[in-house]
DNA sequence: CGGTACATGTACCACTTGGTACACGAGTGG
DNA sequence: CCACTCGTGTACCAAGTGGTACATGTACCG
């Protein structure tokens, strides 16, 4: 089943997908709109769950390739890190994409099978870039982690409030609330114990 | 179209979709899963987009119950707000409904008809509660609003994260994190604007 | 030339889908 | 007793589903 073809025709069906979501996904229209016959995407990609795995692959690599583009620079403030982040994915030219994350992100969590494979790494490849940059400025694996985590739930969950709401302003005041302060309090962590503690 | 076992219907059909998931179903699954005939969910509720609207409207209106029985003691400080209300939807016992929810939400966002009124509310009914109980507390609206956004961000965030990492111990500790800075350096807001800055 | 792998179109299949037609039974009020 | 509504079961429908069989085209390679 390899193919060249193959790869344009994945491409041009994310696409599609992003634009009409998967849960009104027929093999006919999904092939009908990217322009082959349902058989072609049998033709490719084995099954319709064979198509869905390939698609979830698709976008994860892109994911994982928008996170790999994101400043390295350890010099880089945390805080900074983070408005740079919300700044690239609130722009609405990304929203579609968005939600057929989100869209897949919720049939993953019910065990849609194809889509499962979405989950791993969902969060945890974010855990471990940041682990890897903080490293280099000197903060314990363990704290990078759970700050990872929490901006990382920030994010998504800011994101998830924008594509239901679309309010671009609200959501980048709570943005900016969470990072002036992180800025303020959080690095240090004053309070309580920080690391996980079980 | 009224009834009073349409009541019953819908909370078992509420209950199995929360087990099964919205996208594998079909009318007479879903009926013999519940003890009905396909014919009986249709005389109820007029068609498959009715009853989904109907269970839209049902986990909406448990949510909104859920959060009536909150704490509105305004003594209780957020910060301990945030971290009650946390302990009580990380509570395996309702991953199942919070599923359901995300899978709603997925494809609510999507436009998938019937959903889309899942959407309305799903944000500004939290925010429009943390202001009226901040306001007792001499908070200013578009600071709770912005807060709670962010609070709501952080909550819906980890929740994703929880649900599929399963890692109860990491995102309860990034929670408490969150909690602790919001302790030590939110409330004033010492850094940059607060409010909605456009 | 011939073979062989990739690609594609046509036709078909069994099955499931949401929805409807219709008959039937139980209860209730005139 | 009749009429009427509510609820339910059986049977059916047209349309669409994912998937397959088979024939065909097109290219490169020996």
């Amino acid at each position: 089943m390899p193919g060249e073809a193959r790869e344009h025709l994945l491409a041009r069906v994310v696409d599609r997908m992003a634009e009409q979501g998967v849960s009104a996904l027929s093999l006919r229209r999904l092939a009908a709109d990217v322009g082959t016959s349902h058989r072609m995407l049998i033709y490719h990609f084995g099954s319709k769950e064979g198509l869905l795995v390939e698609v979830v692959r698709e976008i994860e690599s892109r994911q994982r390739s928008a996170l790999s583009t994101m400043e390295i620079d350890p010099a880089v403030q945390p805080a900074d890190a983070i408005r740079g982040m919300w700044r690239r994915l609130a722009d609405p030219a990304l929203w579609p994409y968005e939600r057929l994350f989100f869209e897949l992100y919720g049939q993953a969590v019910q065990g849609y099978p194809g889509t499962t494979a979405l989950l791993e790494g969902v969060v945890e490849s974010w855990l471990d870039l940041n682990v890897e940059l903080a490293a280099r400025r000197g903060v314990p694996a363990e704290v990078a982690r759970t700050h990872a985590r929490l901006g990382l739930a920030v994010i998504r969950g800011l994101l998830l409030d924008l594509l239901a709401t679309g309010d671009r302003a609200g959501t980048d005041a709570a943005l900016e609330a969470f990072a002036a302060g992180y800025e303020a309090g959080l690095p240090g962590l004053p309070g309580p114990r920080n690391g996980a503690d079980s």
